[in-house]
DNA sequence: CATGAATGAGAGTTCATTCAT
DNA sequence: GATGAATGAACTCTCATTCAT
C-alpha cells in the first residue's frame, strides 16, 4: 500500500515536473512554436516519457489550464463561503483574480487563448468537457457574489451572470493587454491598472456612488 | 503614370480581394490550423501569388489586424473632432467599439490574439512596428477622450492612459470571451453584455454617480 | 485541352516513376522496412512529393498490387474470349499466371503478402474495395474457364470456383515459396516447379488421364 | 541437479506462456502492429520479462514457427516410419497437413508470410538457421514420400523434390489465400478446399488416373 | 504577372529495448 | 528473476515557401 502511495507520489510529481517545463516553454515560445522536443528537454526527459504522462501535446497543454481553473475555484469557494458583507466579497474578489494572476501569470495569458475556439477546437472531448464546466462553474460562483450584492441592494440590478461576464472579461482583458504591452515596455504594470479597473467597476455597480463634492454628475447616455 | 496608377490601384485590388479570403479561412479555422493553400483555394488563386502580395503567412495575418486598426483610428478621429461634450464623445466610444467589432468580428478576435506576444514574437519588424504605432495611436486617441472629461471634472482624476487601458481591455475581453461562450452556446450577446459593461463603467468613471435614492452607498475598499 | 492532356500525361509518369521507385525498395527491403524516404530517394524526388501522388504509404503499396490485378485480368479475358477448346484455354491459363509473374515477380510477391489481413485492415476503403473487386473478378474468370471445361466433360466435375481457388493458391504458393528457397539458392526455379504443378493439376483434372502404360494405378484414398 | 532442471522446466515454461501470449496477439493485429507491451499485457508480465526469453520482437515471432515446423516434423516422420503403401503415405501426407493447419492455423498463416523474405531478412542467423534446418528437413521428408511412390511405380516419375514443393506450395497458398476469403466472407471453408485439392493432385500424380468413362480424356499441352 | 509542382525541414508520435531498483 | 519507467531513434506526414515555366 505504502509502495501504491509512493508510486502514484512520484508519478504526480513527474506530472507536475512536465507541466512546470510545459509552462516555461509555452510562455517562452508560445504553443505553436513549442515542439515537444523542447519541452522534453527543458523537463530533462526524453520526448517519448511526455506521452507516458500526457496524451498529446494538446492535452498536456489544457492541463496547464485546468490547475488555473482549480485554484481559482477554491479562492472563489472560499469567498463565498466567508461570513463577510457583499462589499467586502466584492472587494475580495478582486484579490482573488490578482493572485491567480500571480499564481500563474503566463499559464493565465495562455489560458484565455485556449478560450479561443481555435485552440478548444482541437481538444479531446474528456479535457474540453472539464474545461467547460470548471469555467461555468466558475463564472457561477462569481455571479452568486454579485446576486447577494443586488439582494441586499448595494448592487445595482443587472443580470448577476452578466456582471460575473463583465468582470471576468475585464480581468481577462487586462491581463493579455497589459501583457502585450510588456512585451513593449517590460514592465508589470497589471497591479495598478487592475485596481483603477475595480476602484471604477465597484463605483459603477454601486447603488449609490461617492460623488466627488462640488462636480456636477457624468450623465449616463442611454443606450441606442 | 495614369498606367502606373491603374497599376497600383489593381494591385491594391489584388491585396484586398486575398485578404477577404484570408479573413474567412482564418475566421473559420484559426490561425495554425489554416495554410496558405486555403486561403489561395477560397481565393481562387494559386499559392505561389500570394508570395507575390504578402511575404509570408504571418505579415498576411497581421495585415488584417492593421485594417482594423485603421478603421478603428478613424472613427476614433471623428469622436474627437466633433464638438461633442465629454460624456457624449465616451459614450460614442461605446459605439465605436460596438461599430468595430461588427466590422470585421472574426478578425478583432483573431487581432486580440495576434496581441499576445505568440504570434507577434514572429512579426517582421516592419509590421510590428505598424502595428504597435497604430495601437498606441489608438489608445493615446482614447485616453484624450478620457482626459477632456477629467479636464471638465465630469471624470474621476484618474490617468487617462489607465483610463484607455481598461475600455480596451474590458472591450478586448468581452469580444473574447463572448465569443468562446458562443461557441458553447451559438448565441451572439456581445451587445448587450457591452451595454451593461459600458453602463457600469460610465457610472464608475463619473464623479458623480446617479444614486439610486433611498439606498446606502456600495463602500469602496482601499487596495490593499 | 491540349495542355489539359499534356498535363494528365505527365501527371501520370510521375505516378509510373514513384511506382517502379516503390517497387525496387519495397522489393529490396519488404514493405514495413521501407521508409517513404528511402522511396523519395529511389524516385529522385523529395518526400513530401510523394504525397501529391499518394494519399499515403499504404495506398502507394497497394497500387502497385493494383496494377498486376489489372494485368492479369486483362490476360485472363483474352483467354476467355478466345475461340479455344477449354484445354487449350486451361494451358493458356499457366502461361498467363506464368506471365504475369515476369511482369513483376517482386511486386506479385508482396501482393500475395498484401492478401494477409495484417495489411488488408489498414487499407482506404475505397483502395480495399477495388482490390477485393479484381481479385473476385480475376476468380470468377478462371472459374469460367474451368466451368466450360466441365460443360464439354473433359475436366472433372467439382465446383468451378474451388478449381479456381486452387490453382490460384498453387500459382501463389509456389510465388511465395520458390521466392523463399530463392533467397537462399539464389536460383529462379519458378519456371521449371510450375510447368510440373500445371502437368500434374491438369492430369488431376482430366476426366481421362493418360496411363503411362503398363503401370498400376494410383488409387486415390477417400477422404477422411 | 534437481534444482536446475526444475529451473530449466520452469524457463520453459514460462517461455511457453510468453508464446501463448504472442500467438494470440500477432494473430489479432497481425506482427508488425503488435507491440511487445500487447504481448506483455496479454501474458501478464512486464515487457522487460519478455527480454529475458527472446532475445527481441523477431526472434519471439519466429520461435513460433518453428514450434509448428517441429510439430510437422514430428508428423511426417511417423508417417515415413509406418509400414504403409505408398498411397496410404500420400493420403496421409494431407491428413498431416490439415492437422498442422488445425493445431495452430493463425500461426501457421503468420509462418508463410515470416518466409517471405521480408521478415526473414532481420533474423539472428542461429534462428534463421534453425527455420531454414527444419523446413529442409520436413521437405526432404515430403520428397522421400513421393520417392518411394515412384519407385514402385504408381507416382509418376518426376523429381521427387518438386512434388514436395509443389504439395507444400499448394498447401500454403491455400491456407493463405483462403484466410484472406475469410477476411471476407468470415467461413473457414479450408478443409473442404483441400479435399478437392488433393484429389486433383492425387489423380495428376497417379501413374494411371481412374478414367470417368466414356470421356474423352484431357490432353496435356506441351509446356511452351 | 501568375502558376502550381516540388521542396525539405521539422512536427508529433510510437515502440523496441534497456537498466536501476 | 522481474519490473516498468525511461529512452531516443525513427517513422509518417504537413505545409510554408520557392522557382521554372
Amino acid at each position: 500500500m505504502g509502495i501504491q502511495e509512493r508510486k502514484e507520489r512520484e508519478r504526480e510529481r513527474r506530472r507536475q515536473q512536465i507541466m512546470v517545463a510545459a509552462k516555461r516553454v509555452f510562455s517562452e515560445k508560445g504553443f505553436s512554436k513549442t515542439t515537444m522536443e523542447d519541452i522534453a528537454r527543458q523537463a530533462e526527459l526524453s520526448p517519448g516519457t511526455l506521452y507516458l504522462y500526457f496524451k498529446n501535446k494538446d492535452e498536456l497543454y489544457a492541463s496547464l489550464s485546468l490547475r488555473i481553473l482549480q485554484y481559482l475555484q477554491i479562492r472563489l469557494d472560499h469567498v463565498v463561503s466567508e461570513p463577510l458583507s457583499p462589499e467586502k466579497k466584492i472587494a475580495s474578489l478582486k484579490d482573488v483574480l490578482y493572485d491567480v494572476y500571480c499564481f500563474e501569470p503566463l499559464i493565465l495569458i495562455n489560458m484565455f487563448h485556449l478560450q479561443s475556439s481555435e485552440t478548444l477546437k482541437n481538444l479531446s472531448p474528456r479535457l474540453l468537457g472539464q474545461i467547460k464546466q470548471l469555467s461555468r462553474k466558475a463564472l457561477a460562483t462569481i455571479a452568486r457574489i454579485f446576486e447577494t450584492g443586488i439582494r441586499s441592494k448595494v448592487v445595482i440590478d443587472r443580470p448577476p451572470f452578466a456582471l460575473a461576464d463583465i468582470v471576468w472579461s475585464l480581468f481577462s482583458g487586462l491581463v493579455v493587454w497589459e501583457n502585450s504591452k510588456q512585451f513593449i515596455s517590460n514592465k508589470d504594470r497589471l497591479k495598478e491598472t487592475l485596481e483603477v479597473a475595480f476602484e471604477i467597476f465597484i463605483r459603477g455597480i454601486g447603488t449609490t456612488a461617492t460623488p466627488e463634492p462640488g462636480i456636477e454628475p457624468l450623465k449616463i447616455s442611454e443606450p441606442a
